[in-house]
RNA sequence: CGGGGCGUAGCUCAGCUUGGCUAGAGCGCCUGGUUUGGGACCAGGAAGUCGCAGGUUCGAAUCCUGUCGCCCCGACCA
């Protein structure tokens, strides 16, 4: 392609609008343009990066054994009403009426598709010799976002894959999950990311039943944590954290308990103002009704209590935030003055709440605090557990190394979703002993468009983009320094006819240009590949290859171009390609 | 939905506090010329309902009210 003769609107200055590099670069190297908050139009270049995600993301979910669908966008909304997800997406579910002739059709767009292909599946598949099957489509997905951001990393209106397996066991469903999470990593290697597929909440199947692939980088939406060390990965919800139980005595340093007066101080934000303390030396106390029966559950002041942790160290089946009648039956004081000290019910405790050495809490009093708080001589605790959100610092869960907190972006899920669709929209099968059962599925998407957010958010210079080989909008950018002088225009027009006649995807920029705006260009939209043909070079008979990740250029003599550039891409695939899993 | 910020030319922004001639600059664009290896220079030119609506006023980009849009933080996010 002529860079003339498309459409590359590239900009000098940064639009105000825009905040995270990904976004700033895309817009500036005239990938993206926006049409209205979380609404892109792809131009060329950014359409053309896309593309090439898209075929990559087809290939390995054909290579896993996917079957490509093509599903509509519009949904008639009762699917989602017999799901119950019309509910539970709430807002974020457009729909809307129309009319057709007297009556009124209601329609959503749909923010993803199981609902679709379960009900497609109810009606084809009806016996288990018809599975394992894994369906896929790559589609645009639609979402009322609340808050659409970051430019294209959060929009509602984005491209997704989605595939769809069904099966007649868990067993054939671990082992398409297996595979799907295989093909994940290829998919994200070949794409260039550095990413890092983390343990996620696993709904209703529990054990490893999810995982999200996420891309470390400073403005990812999600918080993860991760150990260099060992790899463990996991988002803070579900993370484990590798600490122990303390030993539970009394401090030599505890001092005597007294109780002070804490009006209007019922959040331990509140009471460290107030008492001009920090929020690691305050017991935070809350009251949970664990199948039926009230508890207290203490965690650190700064940190959070985990739901899930909690019902599993007690147990119990349900576990839900106590109202505030339950707390005063229990504490005899309001919302906010909760503490272990007399407090009348079951007491259980993360691992750092007996660490903390003079304590502050609440009295189980209206407006009254404890100061001076200590395990074993104020209260009493048997064991403790882990019953927080893992952050960073903490200890990995694998034995050594340590937890760090960082941001990611997601780009990927993967899920065993068990019968959760097929249960409510009667996807049933028939099994080898003619017992009729739902279908046993997993699902598995990628974001598309994330990728190339990703890739821009974290591959990048000063100076602008660096796509890698895979991804990039083309592979080589033939520079023509001058296009009003005759050889240049000659040598470049030749050398782009033969790259062009040896399939290489290759950008002439023949615009009537100074070689300082074709380097800035070329630079910003970040092609792995430059060749500058001009002057300078032609008088000694060669021009200049320079990747774009790298700092200096290498003389090739004119001749021989088209085949060094061509063994230069080769070279290059390989390299790329040798970060690629089996 | 709570908090904050911003809407003036295609882009970046000045002007608004203290209302007053025909609304400015740089970049980009068009014409001509000189240039040509890291965002050239000279001369000329086109381009703006000052987001929109209403109000105050002799007079509003500027003050007031409303409204719409965009960005950021938070809440939310199968």
């Amino acid at each position: 392609m002529r860079w003339s003769q498309t459409l590359i609107p590239t900009m000098k200055e940064i639009p105000a609008d825009a905040e995270v590099p990904s976004h700033q670069l895309m817009l500036r190297a005239g990938m993206i343009r926006q049409l209205m908050a979380g609404a892109y139009t792809y131009l060329p270049l950014g359409l053309r990066a896309l593309k090439k995600a898209e075929a990559i993301v087809r290939e390995e979910m054909d290579a896993a054994g996917g079957i490509e669908i093509f599903m509509p966008a519009l949904q008639p909304i009762d699917l989602f009403e017999r799901t119950g997800r019309k509910t539970a997406f709430g807002n974020v579910l457009i729909n809307f009426n129309v009319k057709r002739g007297d009556r009124q059709v209601h329609l959503a767009l749909g923010p993803t598709h199981e609902e679709v292909v379960t009900d497609l599946v109810s009606k084809l598949i009806s016996s288990y010799r018809q599975m394992p099957i894994t369906l896929y489509q790559i589609q645009t997905k639609f979402r009322n976002e609340e808050r659409p951001r970051f430019g294209i990393l959060r929009t509602s209106e984005f491209l997704m894959k989605d595939a769809y397996s069904f099966h007649s066991s868990f067993e054939s469903l671990n082992e398409t999950y297996q595979k799907m999470y295989r093909a994940y990593c290829r998919v994200f290697s070949r794409c260039g990311l550095d990413y890092l597929p983390v343990e996620a909440e696993s709904g209703p199947i529990g054990g490893d039943g999810s995982h999200e692939f996420m891309i470390p980088a400073a403005n990812g939406e999600d918080q993860i944590v991760y150990c260099k060390q060992t790899g463990y990965a996991a988002n803070c919800e579900r993370a484990e954290t590798g600490r122990k139980p303390p030993v539970i005595a009394a401090s030599p340093d505890a001092k005597p308990i007294a109780k002070v007066h804490t009006p209007q101080a019922g959040s331990i934000e509140a009471v460290c103002k107030l008492l001009k303390c920090k929020p690691h030396k305050m017991v935070k106390t809350l009251i949970f009704v664990a199948d039926g029966k009230p508890v207290a559950v203490l965690v650190r002041g700064d940190h959070e209590a985990n739901e899930g942790k909690i019902r599993r160290a007690l147990k119990a089946t349900t576990l839900e935030l106590a109202d505030p009648d339950v707390i005063l039956q229990v504490t005899g004081a309001p919302v906010g003055f909760a503490g272990p000290v007399g407090i009348k019910c079951p007491v259980i405790a993360d691992h750092d709440v007996p660490l903390i050495v003079n304590a502050i809490t609440g009295a189980n009093e209206a407006d009254q605090h404890y100061v001076n708080v200590n395990v074993a001589t104020d209260y009493q605790l048997g064991t403790t557990h882990d019953l927080r959100n893992a952050t960073g610092g903490d200890p990995s869960p694998r034995g050594e190394g340590t937890l760090e907190l960082v941001h990611g972006i997601e780009v990927g899920h993967v899920f065993k979703l068990g019968t959760k669709y097929s249960a409510s929209l009667d996807a049933l099968f028939d099994d080898e002993k003619e017992f009729r059962q739902p279908i046993i599925m997993g699902c598995y998407g990628i974001g598309v468009n994330r990728i190339l957010a990703g890739l821009a958010e974290t591959k990048h210079d000063e100076n602008g983009l660096i796509w890698p080989l895979a991804i990039a909008p083309y592979e080589v950018i033939l520079s023509a320094l001058d296009v009003t002088d005759a050889n240049t225009l000659a040598a470049s027009e030749a050398l782009y006819a033969d790259l062009k006649a040896a399939k290489v995807d290759v950008l002439l920029d023949d615009r009537d240009q100074r070689p300082g705006v074709k380097f800035k260009d070329a630079d910003l939209i970040g092609i792995p590949l430059r060749v500058n043909v001009g002057g300078k070079g032609l008088k000694e008979g060669v021009v200049e290859l320079k990747w774009r990740n790298e700092k200096d250029a290498t003389k090739v003599p004119v001749a021989d171009a088209a085949r060094v550039i061509q063994e230069h891409l080769a070279a290059r695939r390989i390299e790329e390609a040798a970060r690629v899993p089996a």
